[in-house]
DNA sequence: ACAACCAGGTTGATGCATCAACTATTCCTA
DNA sequence: TAGGAATAGTTGATGCATCAACCTGGTTGT
């Protein structure tokens, strides 16, 4: 079972390559969703939930589960977003442990003028640069390297 | 020209898709290497180039062009390296305001026990995963949207 | 020679991410 | 029903990333 110790010429071109993607267009899309809205991609992700739940309201554990984050770093940013008046935290009466995070008038208009315009980035950046096949392709491989993550455990970060 | 103002189905997916790879293969294979090696993907990159270079020392704005990390990222990151002992600062003879980043002994032999063990994760956690043909694949969608980004000057972070 | 400009780097402030430790409540089970 | 385990969330410390401001030394034009 003895395995190569270095990467191939392919292998390596490969690695690289999705290192690179990652990160430039990471990047890009970040900085014009802060440049435009003011908003991070991690406010944005709390928004987002936040705008989709009926009510706009979701416990601190659901959406600690929807955007994969660990606790403390949900607890910290909600802290940084209640300061900026984008979410409020609520007490939750059923459990007296539990937190409810709420959407604000200015979170959800936050919300609502930044999501089109980072669509139009994604679009611009992303969805124009590739073919359908392509898309689709990347939906694979996204999968593929996924799923072999879920298989170990320890590949999700600690909660 | 009217653009649509929503991604259609599939290219919902293949977002979703690409930020989900990102996060969960990034994740796993910088945890790994903090976990058995102690450096960050940061520190990583660092004592590879200077590795590679013909005498483990390059001039920091050789160092910011091979990472494409802004100055005052390297600058700060060099820092820290240097209170680890990874790395020397070195002033440069010919241009008064120049400085080197020189490897130590002890940040060579960290990036010499680290590679090995590196490379064997992400052949475990990326290219295992994928076949031969999804690897081209993906080198040709990183292509394509990195030589989009490249049109646009404004897409390089600020150096 | 001198002013203007530019390139190479550093610094401080702030926001973000992670770890470990902690509190408080609820659940479970002997 | 008491006491321990599990759950929900906060806090503080530290490292990382970015922005703006700054300093210094080299370059260029007149």
């Amino acid at each position: 079972m003895a395995r190569p110790k270095w990467l191939s010429k392919r292998e390596q071109r490969a690695w690289r390559a999705f290192i690179l993607l990652e990160r430039r267009l990471n990047g890009r899309v970040a900085r014009d969703l802060q440049r435009e809205s003011g908003l991070s991609g991690a406010d944005y992700e709390v928004l987002v939930n936040l705008s989709e739940a009926p009510t706009g309201r979701l416990r601190a554990f659901e959406l600690g589960r929807a955007t994969q984050w660990e606790k403390s770093r949900l607890s910290h940013h909600i802290t940084r977003m209640v300061d900026r008046g984008l979410v409020a935290r609520e007490s939750c009466e059923s459990d007296n442990r539990g937190a409810f995070v709420v959407l604000t008038a200015t979170g959800r208009r936050a919300i609502e003028t930044a999501a089109p315009v980072h669509v139009e980035h994604v679009r611009r950046w992303f969805i124009d640069s590739l073919t359908p096949a392509q898309l689709d392709a990347l939906v694979e491989i996204s999968e593929a390297v996924v799923a072999k993550l879920d298989d170990d455990p320890e590949s999700c970060p600690p909660s």
